[in-house]
DNA sequence: TCTGATTATAAACGGCTGTTTAAAACATAG
DNA sequence: CTATGTTTTAAACAGCCGTTTATAATCAGA
């Protein structure tokens, strides 16, 4: 079974250089030779670049999305007839987050990778994951909807982004941010305690007042 | 006055570039050709690739600093011996990273620069911009300090990243979020709208209770 | 054990990268 | 006009890129 020795040991050196570095920064001899593999082994198993880091993403997101469509439906036979509160849906997906790669111990290689799909060109990645993972998104946003019934709809959209954004930015960008905590404070920070933290802020970001209405003329 | 001439073409259209793409992912010919500008004209004038990065940054960062240490004079001027609010310290950060690149209609690329700084590697760059503009921060995270007596120091500290992460992520990442609001909701959306839109949520970020103590063994 | 498919390997492909060189063009001051 | 310093230009440099090819090794089933 060399074959999937092989597979999993591209996979494994990919998801860790391209979180470091990204993806363009990350060149196919870099991996195959921290992994100890042929350099046309990534074209043989994976058929491009680009095919390889829609793999790297989907080991990730296959048994995420599977388990937190699960974690939705235990919710939603709970709570029935009434909307699920906003605090339980994000301690839910929160949970399903840490879950599935702790079991990697790759929590900040994953969170890392969330954020270089959002920020890095690689236009064919998101089309992948919208494609891919799009529905389990808008079954989410369509159950912050029915928590949040005050909030108008573009309001929420853009609130769930600005949310979204301090999650990714924050859990991504962790390692640089750690130095400057540490050096400053003292004080070490895990992942679980970010969570902690970020977790009244985003509730608190989600309920605020509504803007002040856009200046028209008079 | 050739030289000026070719230098700003340089950086008009790296800017552009850059932001579109990464720096990884543009090349020093898709620039020069662009520009209609020789090749060799980027080493001759910057030096490098990497210098030439650092003084797209500079060309917006410069100026930005300057007036934002004037902005902050005139605050501390106006507040003596009682703190400053912190709704008027982000309104004067917000008024200025808007100041900035209007002027030459710029602040999309602006935005987007923002981000890449933050998530592309290129270590060069974040240390390029600590060493020349950290002083700024620092001087507007004390006056946060003194507007927030009450939240703890680390508190204080992830909190400012969170809402940095917030404005960053969504400012950056805006075309490809506006073309899914616009065509959700048919509501186009400016700069101005979102800042509009963010300012409630950072303000209910920062000000949210504290998290419950990390657990601990009992 | 032999056969046929799967996987591994080394080598080469054309193309693009940032940078350097040396010569040409230009501008400016004496 | 001439000499000097600055800027532009075309060409070449070595090196890395993703991908492909042809060959060798390995494996599984009859």
């Amino acid at each position: 079974m060399a074959q999937t020795d092989t597979v999993t040991r591209i996979l494994d050196t990919a998801e860790v250089l391209f979180a470091e570095r990204g993806f363009a920064e990350t060149s196919l001899r870099n991996i195959t030779s921290k992994a100890k593999v042929n350099l046309a082994a990534v074209n043989y198993h994976f058929g491009s670049k680009k095919a390889l880091i829609q793999a790297v993403f989907a080991r990730y997101l296959d048994p995420f999305t599977e388990r937190f469509h699960t974690a939705l439906d235990e919710l939603e036979s709970e709570y029935v007839d009434r909307p699920i509160p906003l605090e339980v849906l994000l301690e839910s997906m929160a949970r399903t987050v840490l879950e599935v790669p702790a079991e990697r111990n790759s929590l900040k290689v994953f969170m890392r990778l969330l954020g270089l799909a959002y920020t890095q060109a690689q236009g064919h990645l998101r089309r992948f994951i919208q494609a891919h993972y799009g529905s389990v998104f808008t079954r989410f946003a369509e159950l912050v909807r029915r928590a949040t019934p005050d909030l108008p709809d573009a309001e929420r959209f853009w609130r769930l982004h600005f949310m979204l954004g301090t999650v990714i930015f924050t859990l991504s960008g962790l390692d640089a941010l750690r130095d400057i905590a540490e050096k400053d404070y003292g004080e070490h920070v895990s992942v679980r305690d970010l969570i902690r933290r970020l977790r009244p802020v985003v509730v608190a970001g989600m309920n605020a007042p509504l803007p002040e209405p856009a200046k028209t003329v008079s």
